[in-house]
RNA sequence: GGGAGCUUAGCUCAGCUGGUUUAGAGCAUCUGCCUUACAAGCAGAGGGUCACUGGUUCGACUCCAGUAGCUCCCA
């Protein structure tokens, strides 16, 4: 073997061959089903650190599923992002000239169609490369034919239920792809702008005034009313007057309103309909007029009279200079203000008033908000189930329409005089109209419009069983509802939340039982990653340099559950030593001579079975509370500390010695069990390192399908054992350190406790381990300095005389610490109310303790008034 | 403005329903080792008044209240 594990051919060879056995292909059986659908990602994405943590966790929840006996089915699958995807389409076509409104809806269609399939697939092969064993022959995407037919069919059927209906409400407009936005998909943002105080004239007299402030000039185009609050003194003689908007001198009233913030500005507000959302509410109660200023891609409408096609920030700075030079400007004064940009485009988004579909969310939102409250659905960490409640507790209507053309084309036809109808088909539709209106003629044109990405991916869960298309199939009722979802909080409520609606609106139950939250991967500063900061490593030439074994164990081992992680390619680094580690103790093992008269050990046999069989409980008990990270941990703890540092090093024969048959076979079948243990979070090295240890001439078996089984009983008593060489050794070698005793110099053990056979287990161990020539018992040892363990003092001579005075300062340093010790327990055991209230085994444990310390201290004072007697 | 959460070693975090050591881990740091699996390594060490102030209790990192600072979500 190799000096070092080299990772390279090792994973493609590997995957290759997992895909080719179809071992990630999943059948409905009787076994469970486990069952995981991934997060769609979307069809415009690549592979970045966020993918790489959501799905490895994912992949880890598999594989051990699989390990645990169940048939685990993980479903892989992209959405088609309407809004980033239609962006990316339009830029294609202006590289290649073209102009999408010189094409009509199906030619658009085509190119968009065809940069998908061109595109559309790369982060599922990337996914590959991390080793994720998805059952890549369920691929979805939600504009399959069946998927279309299925968010079709819900829409239509939640008009006919009465949730969806048309309307026109303030939207969020985003004026760079033209369309409307959910609240969602605005980012607010603290941004510096400025304040302007504009004067505007009254009615009552030439020289009377009065001064609104505002951060938006170029909106006072379409004010309709000024309102003030009726309890402030300074405008109360305003009642009936009316003011005149400078430049274009519309004359409108000063109304009276409590939603007023005397103390903002000048008190005074400028009420813009049609392009604020308090305006519009405000329009509606005082009955104003709505001017609407702006055109749908941000420049100045006919409305505005004014700068009419010029772009509105353009506006804004030009509007403020001719606005002071004909004396309206009194001042301007810095200010910040939170603005909404698109998600998406990441323009400033335009509140606007615009005829949309909507989708009312209360009966919804009901059975999906006692799921989670009542924790039939679990959320990890359960934290999120505030954050839920809140947004669930105050839901607003659903704005389900896109003004895009790629998507699902909402199924409503109109007639020329605007009504409609909601039917599956043109026909349907003509149908549908003729009953309506009996013997008219119509032209019918469906609507333009396409709905909203996450009305589709709502039904993912389900649709990618065909639960729509194909209702009763045997896949839906298998594998629905999944076990776990697995994404980010930063879509709690476009996605999480909505699926839930949906799973119990069309299934009658939830569609998953738990949500496990990741963090966000930021980078070492704990700045998230972004391209325009370039901080996010790429991936692929991660797993490249690192291996996907190692980049998966950097990224979790630093991952508390919901918490984000400062990434750092150190932690990559770990993980590649991590694999040589595992690598390496393989080599030790294949590289002994085996003889019948070889070194055996039973005792490190016996008792690293029971420290594996304690650690995969523990592994256990973190995974079912999704403590991943802290699962991982303990598996590295278990290979590394136990099993190399201990294990081997208590097996190892002597130099050039052959080992015992028994001590060898009993290694490779841990290194095998260890293997499987650490298989879901590595699966490539395990895999590889799984076949070096499997029996030739059995059959072959891939890892993937290798059972977990726990049926060993624990045996605590070697444990304890286990544990007493380890302090023991680990004293040893602390005395030996500080007083440049070699590690081979051999020594002699005394130790005085009553029951000589204490050690009598691990004797053969400790004395191989620590070179001891003699292990004896004696009340007390001259020459020999002493260290107490459990209530028992041993003594340990070294043939180099030990160093008094810094023997003496450690000593001292040691009889501080214990008598600080059993006065903090002595102050406990001495309060009658103590031993009066606590529990008998906690007293117990306390007078323990104490009758520990005591004779550690006696020891200690022994052993430094010998030394003292030396000086 | 409303809501949620966080504050434990230089860094990143564990520490569940109060009593397992005057608090643990990994990384980093320091010391000694090219020991015949691994220097991508081995052996050891140092480092924290558990943000602050009160309260409950025989006993608080752990429960309660307040203060300060930070973060996130929503408007």
């Amino acid at each position: 073997m190799e000096k070092n594990y080299n990772h390279a051919g090792v994973e493609q060879r590997w995957y290759s061959h997992w895909l080719e056995h179809k071992y990630f292909e999943s059948k409905p059986d009787s076994r469970p089903a486990y069952t995981i659908v991934i997060p769609p990602p979307n069809v415009t994405g690549v592979l970045h650190m966020g993918h790489c943590l959501n799905n490895t966790i994912q992949d880890i929840l598999i594989r051990r599923a699989r390990q645990k006996g169940y048939n685990a089915c993980w479903v892989p699958g992209t959405d088609h992002a309407s809004i980033a995807t239609e962006a990316k389409v339009v830029a294609m076509l202006r590289e290649r000239g073209i102009d999408k409104n010189s094409l009509s809806r199906d030619e658009f269609l085509r190119y968009a169609w065809e940069w998908k399939e061109k595109y559309g697939g790369i982060i599922l092969q990337q996914l590959k490369k991390l080793g994720c064993a998805l059952d890549w022959s369920r691929t979805d995407f939600t504009m399959d034919p069946d998927y279309y037919q299925a968010v079709i069919d819900v829409f239509i059927d939640l008009y006919n239920k009465g949730y969806i209906h048309r309307g026109v409400k303030m939207i969020n407009w985003d004026p760079k792809a033209k369309t409307a936005l959910s609240d969602e998909e605005v980012i607010y943002r603290e941004v510096k702008s400025n304040l302007y105080y504009i004067r505007y004239k009254l009615d009552s007299g030439d020289t009377d005034y009065i001064t609104i402030a505002t951060t938006r000039p170029e909106t006072i185009l379409g004010d309709t009313a000024i309102c003030v609050h009726p309890a402030d003194e300074r405008y109360k003689h305003l009642a009936g007057a009316h003011a005149f908007v400078p430049l274009i001198q519309r004359k409108i009233p000063i109304i009276f309103d409590e939603y007023i913030d005397m103390t903002f500005g000048t008190g005074a507000l400028k009420v813009t309909p049609a392009h604020d959302i308090n305006d519009y509410h405000l329009g509606l109660k005082h009955k104003l007029p709505v001017v609407d200023v702006l055109n749908d891609d941000g420049t100045m409408s006919k409305a505005a009279q004014l700068y009419i096609g010029e772009d509105r920030f353009v506006v804004r700075k030009k509007i403020a200079k001719q606005l002071d030079a004909e004396g309206y400007l009194i001042k301007t004064e810095e200010h910040s203000n939170n603005n909404g940009f698109s998600e998406r485009t990441d323009v400033v988004i335009e509140p606007r008033l615009s005829m949309q579909w909507w989708c009312r969310m209360p009966s919804l939102a009901k059975p999906a908000l006692d799921a989670v409250m009542q924790d039939d659905i679990r959320f990890y960490p359960a934290k999120f189930k505030n954050t839920y409640r809140h947004w669930m507790e105050n839901i607003k209507d659903w704005c389900i329409s896109r003004q895009l053309w790629w998507g699902h084309r909402i199924p409503a036809w109109y007639n020329e005089q605007g009504e409609f109808v909601v039917a599956r088909n043109e026909a349907e539709a003509k149908r549908l109209f003729e009953e309506k209106y009996p013997g008219n003629q119509f032209v019918l044109n469906q609507d333009e419009d396409v709905l909203d990405t996450w009305f589709s991916s709502w039904l993912w869960p389900i649709e990618v069983f065909k639960g729509f298309t194909q209702p009763g199939n045997q896949d839906i009722a298998y594998y629905y509802p999944t076990s776990t979802l697995v994404t980010a909080p930063e879509i709690i409520f476009f996605w999480v939340a909505r699926m839930i609606m949906a799973g119990y609106e069309y299934r009658g139950q939830k569609p998953f039982d738990a949500v496990y939250f990741t963090g966000i991967v930021r980078d070492k500063q704990g700045r998230k990653m972004s391209k325009s900061l370039g901080n996010s490593p790429d991936l692929l030439e991660l797993i490249d340099k690192y291996g996907a074994d190692a980049v998966r164990f950097g990224i979790l081992i630093t991952s508390p559950a919901g918490n984000d992680l400062l990434y750092d390619d150190k932690l990559c680094d770990q993980g590649r030593n991590f694999n040589n580690k595992i690598w390496n103790a393989l080599r030790l093992i294949k590289g002994f001579t085996i003889s019948t008269d070889g070194f055996e050990n039973e005792f490190a046999i016996n008792w690293f079975a029971a420290k594996l069989t304690e650690q995969r409980r523990k592994i256990e008990d973190l995974m079912s509370q999704y403590a991943i990270s802290e699962a991982l941990k303990t598996a590295y703890k278990l290979i590394w500390d136990d099993f190399c540092s201990w294990y081997l090093e208590m097996i190892k024969p002597d130099y050039e010695q052959p080992i015992g048959p028994r001590t060898h076979k009993a290694s490779l079948d841990f290194f095998r069990e260890l293997m499987i243990t650490l298989h879901p979070f590595m699966p490539f090295i395990t895999e590889e390192l799984y076949q070096e240890v499997c029996d030739v001439n059995a059959p072959f078996q891939s890892i993937c399908n290798v059972q977990l089984n726990d049926s060993e009983s624990l045996n605590s008593t070697i444990l304890d054992q286990g544990e007493l060489l380890i302090e023991l050794t680990t004293a040893i070698r602390e005395i030996r350190a500080k007083n440049q005793i070699k590690p081979k110099d051999d020594i002699r053990l005394f130790h005085n406790n009553s029951d000589q056979n204490h050690l009598s287990a691990i004797e053969q161990t400790l004395i191989r381990l620590n070179y001891i020539s003699a292990l004896a018992y004696a009340d007390k040892a001259e020459n020999t300095t002493p260290l107490t363990i459990k209530g028992v003092t041993y003594y340990m001579e070294a043939k180099r005389e030990v160093d008094p005075i810094a023997e003496a300062v450690r000593l001292e340093q040691e009889l501080a610490y214990t008598i600080g010790f059993l006065d903090s327990v002595m102050k406990k055991l001495s309060n009658e109310r103590f031993v009066a209230n606590a529990k008998a085994d906690v007293i117990d444990r306390e007078r323990q303790k104490a009758s520990d310390a005591e004779k550690k201290i006696m020891a200690l004072r022994e052993e430094l008034e010998r030394l003292g007697a030396k000086k």
